[in-house]
DNA sequence: GACTTTAGTCACAATAAGTGACTAATTCGC
DNA sequence: GCGAATTAGTCACTTATTGTGACTAAAGTC
């Protein structure tokens, strides 16, 4: 893990052998995006950077609870210090333990909604220390949106976006020369009504 | 109404002074899709040529019905076919009587889900009789984005996607020159090749 | 010092988008 | 009949955006 985006799975309270996404029913008074707050924090300590709803869903089949139907929501945390509690683990995004079909369904409309708000709130900004080299932020756009960029493209969108400011700070990373650092500071520099869209690397 | 989207509103239940989106509660067995379908179907008498979600609402204040949570939806239909039952009337999307700020917010929602799936999904194609001219479509497509677009460029990008093909009829609709008809006919070639605007497919 | 590795930039080609002006075919008023 | 008005359809040109490889810069390794 590391380079990839991972999945938070808990094994299921009614079939010990299956792995389901973690969930809860809500309390009454609680909007949905708090509950949902909530249950990444029971599992990992601390509330994810950013959330958004993927959607409710409900055909009277099969729901991980009796609930009618459940909301689905997606969030994000840094690798570094998402530590699962007791009970979770974390898996690839790519290679999972079997789930329900809604479930997978949930999982992938999840990464559709991470890529898709990538260039509209500053989601890879919230996963990086304040502080990083446009190498890390580079990495970090390719790790969620599951492909290569080009270097040039990824820097040209950047600078047209303002986005980030460089600081007067170096990093050496052992072999190499030294990467310049840079903070996130987005200019009031009208900002364009289109969303940043960066270049791809076609291999 | 003809060239603005509208929003199809009825006398609140409890209070008759009020006007709120058509609703209904779920039955047992039910898809959220299914019912919303049917909420469209019992005010219109026809089910919308294309429905999606908006998103699940519910923050333990203000409700429609005394649910804990509300699923909505956006759905569409052709105006000319759009008869509502009564109880229920059209209202332009821009200038309809006040609503809670929750459903000011599914009404703007339901636009932006409409815009952003448009060049996603055959809508406005679905919008318009089987044949249609490509003034028509190009109305249908400013109607549906709220703003006027250029008719060259437009056509370019139509033909870019290959999305329509011309039959061998034409339309003499008054006075000026008759318009060819066109027909839905999506992708006879192939379609990615780095085609339209968010199609990055590569293997 | 030559070689490798990572950072950062440049230049150019290719594509796509914005826009006005032009031609074409019809109806209308007279 | 004939020109003005009206709508359809196309072209040409400009500008912006994107794709891409090659280049320079500054470190470490041996």
């Amino acid at each position: 893990m590391g380079n990839e985006l991972g999945v938070l799975l808990t094994r299921s309270s009614s079939e010990r052998e299956r792995w389901s996404l973690p969930w809860r029913a809500t309390q009454g008074g609680e909007t949905l995006e708090a509950a949902a707050i909530r249950v990444a924090q029971d599992a990992l300590g601390e509330p994810p950077i950013w959330t958004e709803q993927i959607g409710a869903f409900g055909d009277g089949k099969r729901h991980p609870s009796d609930a009618e139907i459940s909301v689905a929501f997606v969030g994000l945390v840094p690798h570094e210090t998402a530590s699962p509690r007791a009970g979770y683990t974390w898996f690839p995004i790519g290679d999972h333990p079997p789930l329900t079909p809604r479930q997978r369904g949930m999982v992938e409309m999840a990464t559709r909604t991470i890529q898709g708000r990538l260039d509209q709130a500053p989601i890879a900004f919230r996963l990086l220390p304040p502080t990083f080299t446009l190498s890390d932020l580079q990495q970090m756009y390719e790790l969620l949106l599951g492909k290569r960029l080009h270097k040039a493209s990824f820097r040209r969108a950047l600078q047209a976006a303002w986005l980030v400011e460089p600081i007067d700070e170096w990093r050496s990373e052992g072999r190499g020369r030294p990467a310049q650092l840079f903070r996130y500071s987005p200019k009031k520099r009208r900002r364009s009504q289109r969303g940043i869209r960066f270049d791809f690397l076609y291999p």
